[in-house]
DNA sequence: AATGAATGAGTTTTCATTCAT
DNA sequence: AATGAATGAAAACTCATTCAT
């Protein structure tokens, strides 16, 4: 017999993915077993099925979704100031990281068990975060605001000092989610050459 | 009957590590087979087991040996300025890491496959290196050379930044490793706010 | 796919034992494979552990089916003469034996490739087993009907005695059980010095 | 390579012996590795097939060498009495036995590791062993001196009962091999239907 | 929508044995 | 006589996936 009270069709898809999301963050996606995610769950394993088609899916699936929450949710820094724009892109990632630290794990750490097709998508929308960093430092550059030499360096680096915070960043601890995003502001904002003058 | 072709007996162990490092960094840890690492080196997979007792420990070594020489080689800094150590520190980890992007892959993304032993084991080693960045940090600090807050922030966050490179770049690409060491310790010492006197 | 054939999910169960059984028994614990038993069965080695955890857990669940219901049909023996009931514990371990050929070489065989654990359990059900023939021998010796000292070693042989019986005896063989039966009963009457009266 | 001292050819075979009588005796044949074997002599696997063409050799050697001299050093019993025949080989049974346990468990425990041709010949020896008990069984039946009625199983009754000693008695223990011997001799003399006489 | 039984291919690891040295 | 490297086959067990019910 199956389940012993109504139907929870609507309800296990979320719970399925908020398990898997949980596990492979945890354990790695090729340490989850689909049986493990079941659990999880509270179903054996063959009901997953009802709502991925497969393990690789249910990943991209993960990965996909936080990538458009992602750019959905950015600035768009429209009429902006560059100075400006930087640092709301800043105060967003940090922010939007900050909330989501296994989404963020996964789709740093997983890349590499996509499958190709899957992970050209996922890189394109990767890329294209990055390129609205950098038609921020293109912008500042060209007003003479930013004093660095390659934009498409500095946007990876300013990403990468950024993400970075998530492996040690824990809300509740010893530091404010507002402390930690005004010190990586400040090294922001110094690294791209525009510190001295507001101090 | 035995082995077909002639003994290697000598040059097998170095081969084993060069192979499991490879498919390692290419693959991950979990989704590579002991099958697939003696493939790669030419002999069967039980043959591996003259070289090392199980995997797990073969990761670890290529781990730990990565950790030991990367301790071993970074600049001691000893009498040297702050700013000057910073910069020799920066360096250093580029040129070192630029040089073996397996091995820094690796010590970065199988972490969670160590055992928790050998986890604690590769964790102190990881402190004791940004330990000593954090020293450099304080040191100039003190000397009124840097402006930051919290010293364990911006170590982390310099090495993070770093590390980034290895995500994107190859020898023999746009860059040459002296212009990304460059940029990046541009953007390092504007970082810590040791950035304006050069103009 | 999945299966080739229909499901025999309640079946299979009782299946799996019965194949460790018989094959345990012919060839030894260490020298079956879970692909035999499973061949025995007629399912792929993987199924086998829809049914039993490990290997392990399959001997000592034979094992401790076979002391449990051996304890359960022993006889009482309450309010008999302890003639009575040597003639009736000696009846009864050799039919009961002669019946299970299988489980009862298992039961002496493989006790060292159970588990500590596992072992420790069996060792106490066959200890119990032990001691009720030890209480009747100690009760005709406080009777004066049995001439014995050490009523442990005596215990110890008469049971020795009794299950060497299943490493010839075979039903439709040139004796019939009830002559096995009169025979042994005679042997360990005269054993424990209760042999003379009927002469 | 090789060893650091003279030659020790004479002296591995020997301690080969040995340790493969001791871990078959403690684990079982199948449980035993030639790797663990070769541990026990502290030499290396490979050196062991200077000595044994393989490993079912070995365990056939231990077991034929046992039971020649088993069969060599029995009481011979010509020209004795049945009584005193019988009383000498229980007395050998218990003594041989009790100081050979390692042997004795392995000739009972390990016949079904035996290759079909190997385990004949055991047999053939086994049953030469069983046959010389009967001889006196039959003589003492034929001389009125014993009441039984089929010698081959009383035979067998006893050696079982005898044997099973070894799953229990150790030297230094609470009883002493006389007190064993007197007491079993007891049980066997009354068994036979001899007992009550000697009062 | 969910179960539970099953498959077939895979995993890491062990092992008896061989053989050039 | 012994080593150490290697093989090829096998072990126990896991796993993603399928499907009748």
């Amino acid at each position: 017999m199956a389940r012993t009270t109504g139907s929870h069709s609507d309800i296990t898809g979320p719970r399925v993915r908020a398990a898997a999301l949980k596990l492979f963050a945890q354990d790695g996606y090729a340490a989850v077993s689909m049986r493990a995610i079941a659990a999880e769950v509270g179903v054996q394993a063959g009901a997953l099925y009802n709502y991925t088609p497969d393990k690789q899916t249910l990943l991209f699936d993960l990965m996909q979704g936080h990538m458009d929450v992602l750019l959905a949710q950015m600035p768009q820094g429209d009429g902006q100031e560059p100075l400006e724009a930087l640092k709301a892109f800043v105060t967003f990632h940090l922010q939007y990281h900050a909330g989501r630290p296994d989404e963020v794990f996964i789709a740093y750490m997983e890349l590499r068990n996509l499958s190709d097709e899957n992970f050209a998508r996922i890189e394109a929308l990767r890329r294209s975060y990055e390129d609205r960093l950098e038609h921020i430092l293109q912008a500042g550059r060209a007003a003479g605001l930013f004093r660095i030499h390659d934009t498409k360096i500095v946007a990876l680096a300013i990403i990468a000092m950024l993400t970075g915070v998530n492996t040690w960043f824990r809300a509740g601890g010893r530091l404010s989610l507002d402390e930690v995003v005004a010190q990586y502001w400040d090294m922001v904002r110094n690294a791209v050459g525009a510190g001295e003058l507001p101090r």
